[in-house]
DNA sequence: CAAGAGATCATCT
DNA sequence: GATGATCTCTTGA
């Protein structure tokens, strides 16, 4: 991956990293999987972004260097994925939302945040880890010239008031392995 | 097919 | 004490 691809506009890293692939190693495993869909929160004034609401323990680490893993549980119930984004004290994040699998041990499809993490074995001990490192890391794929992004609305922020009609969902389109069209 | 409910708990007020 | 950046299952048209 290039230097500095994570310091830079959080909607341009969300479009680019469709197609990367996403590489978890876990004991002698190692899944892999196309990435096929994102979602930017793109910094404090993103009423859908965690971020907004200030700095938080939480938060803290989307305010942090960009390349690092933000993991959280949701609902209770599931972890999502999201990679910060744009410089130092900037909060942002991508939201790694579905991949296609290349690699994978267990018989979980990666379709949607939460189950993304499950299937690659993600958790919260993974929070704060750079993205560039041996236990979880991207690598570039083939590329994807031809391949059209479609752009859509972020799932479950209706609470985000104006920012919930952005369009800063991305997927490839006519993938198979996106959560919603 | 769409809409609604329930599971379940860390985080924030 | 309330609330989700989810997902699965049930109900009903």
């Amino acid at each position: 991956m290039e230097k500095n691809f994570f310091n830079q506009n959080t909607r341009k890293v969300a479009q680019q990293l469709l197609g990367r692939v996403l590489c978890r190693k876990k004991g002698k495993q190692i899944y892999q999987g196309i990435i096929t869909e994102t979602e930017a929160y793109c910094g404090p004034n993103d009423l859908a972004s965690h971020a907004s609401k200030g700095r938080t323990k939480r938060t803290e680490v989307m305010f942090g260097p960009p390349g690092r893993c933000y993991i959280y549980l949701v609902y209770g119930m599931y972890y999502c994925l999201n990679i910060v984004t744009g410089k130092k004290n900037h909060p942002a994040a991508v939201l790694i939302r579905s991949c296609q699998p290349l690699k994978t041990y267990k018989k979980i499809m990666p379709i949607g945040p939460g189950k993304l993490c499950q299937a690659f074995c993600i958790d919260k001990k993974l929070n704060q880890e750079k993205i560039t490192g041996s236990k979880i890391w991207l690598e570039l794929g083939d590329k994807l010239k031809f391949t059209q992004i479609k752009k859509a609305t972020r799932i479950g922020i209706d609470y985000a008031g104006k920012y919930k009609n952005k369009k800063w969902r991305y997927y490839l389109q006519d993938n198979k392995f996106v959560s919603r069209r």
